[in-house]
DNA sequence: AGCAACTAAAATGGATACATTAATGAAAAG
DNA sequence: CTTTTCATTAATGTATCCATTTTAGTTGCT
């Protein structure tokens, strides 16, 4: 076996590895992975390197053609953009879910988490030090909504949905604060609604919330297309359990 | 290699046997998947079996843990409602996109595929022999709305939601002929409301439409807890390709 | 008699060797 | 000179073998 061996399965770190080399963009979408060489790469066999690229293939960042090898999935624009359209009807249901079933618990984590928001936008702008941590609670919150509605479903498919590129939550643009002041207006009401056991108007929130930013996004991204660059420093702690 | 080779891989039919051993209900929910006498049983070795589970892991079918194997996978009630209400949500999306995108082809084709509703329930009833068409078209018709909305996630995440015991859609109450009457008038005027671009409309439709079948099915079976077993019957002829 | 620890058997995870299919390039014919 | 066909090469798919982990059974101790 490999030598830096934590616990888990070969295949399970290679999945991660190789997930992530695709995320940081180190292979172009619609290249080829050679099975052999990869496997080199990774100083594993192909056994479980196959077993990580048909992971990765329901996951949704690889596709596969029998007899024809796997390549990193490429999307359409118009493919991105439904993308965060699904994930907003997604995240919507598991609001109105998540208002009649969440615990006590659950919402107050939601509570403090909109509470440590607040204190990193003090001065009305973020400081590059609390920029790991904002968008860390800004998962956060997202995730959690989803675990109190229960739905296993709904978390499977937004994960994936986070796969595309340009469509992850976790993209900021740090710079535009006003942007963030208002996303983070829109995570207070959102979890007021919750509170209120209001899951249409959370739904309504939340809707809104994911389809404005990935709108601004692209448009920003038209003007300064440079910005994108960025993505690539954020460091990808994001699991992938199917 | 297996006898039986049909131009597929070995790995895409024993995909395609122990799903439909699965759906039939030859291997119970939660019972062990054992890689060896599995692989004996279809007469292949564990090396593409195992490619098997993993993709019928990843299709929602079957569950997995490190060391410790593969189960079939066991859906509690409230995850089987769940289930419906986001394919409620995804099919509803798929109509509010379709309604802009939907092709002269496909549109023409939805209408003939409501006309043959129709004449298939000419008498007010269903004959037995035309139980098979009329789902056939019943699915026919949610596929096409999927595939003109263009959004390969929607036509993917519905196909792994039907994998769920009684939340797919090819299950029809076949005696409850007025149930069914009015289910394809919902067909008539969503097709109507995409002909004429509203797609909100033909979203909220189609929402209620598979909601209420589901309702209604378990509350039925609540009733009389034998209609189960007809689902048995029912030949099984969707393809898993993910 | 009950519980714990150790041992053996069986099942899963991974590596290697073999078979089959696709891709590439060269050679021959039009 | 282009095109088609055939042969060679390389990559994927499958089988078998080995390693590691889990689990069940047994034995010994309290």
């Amino acid at each position: 076996m490999s030598d830096s061996d934590d616990g888990t399965t070969t295949t399970e770190v290679a999945t991660a590895r190789v997930r992530e080399a695709i995320l940081r963009g180190e292979i172009a979408p619609g290249e080829r992975l050679h099975q052999v060489s990869l496997a080199q790469q990774l100083g594993i066999s192909r056994t479980p390197l196959r077993a990580a690229l048909l992971a990765l293939t329901h996951s949704g960042l690889v596709s596969y053609e029998s007899n024809r090898g796997y390549r990193v999935r490429e999307f359409s624009p118009t493919q991105i953009r439904d993308s965060v359209l699904v994930r907003a009807e997604l995240e919507a249901l598991a609001c109105k879910l998540a208002a009649t079933r969440i615990s006590a618990e659950d919402l107050s984590e939601l509570q403090s988490l909109v509470a440590l928001g607040d204190r990193l936008l003090q001065g009305g702008t973020l400081r590059p030090e609390s920029h790991a941590p904002y968008r860390d609670m800004n998962v956060r919150i997202h995730q959690l909504i989803q675990q109190a509605a229960h739905s296993p479903w709904i978390m499977d498919f937004v994960a994936r949905l986070q796969n595309v590129p340009l469509s992850s939550d976790r993209i900021v643009l740090w710079e535009h604060w006003d942007i963030i002041h208002r996303s983070h207006d829109d995570h207070h009401r959102i979890v007021a609604a919750l509170a209120a056991g209001d899951g249409e108007r959370a739904a309504s929130i939340m809707r809104e919330h994911i389809i404005f930013a990935q709108e601004y996004l692209l448009r920003e991204l038209n003007r300064t297309p440079d910005a994108y660059a960025r993505r690539a420093d954020d460091k990808d702690q994001q699991e992938d359990k199917t």
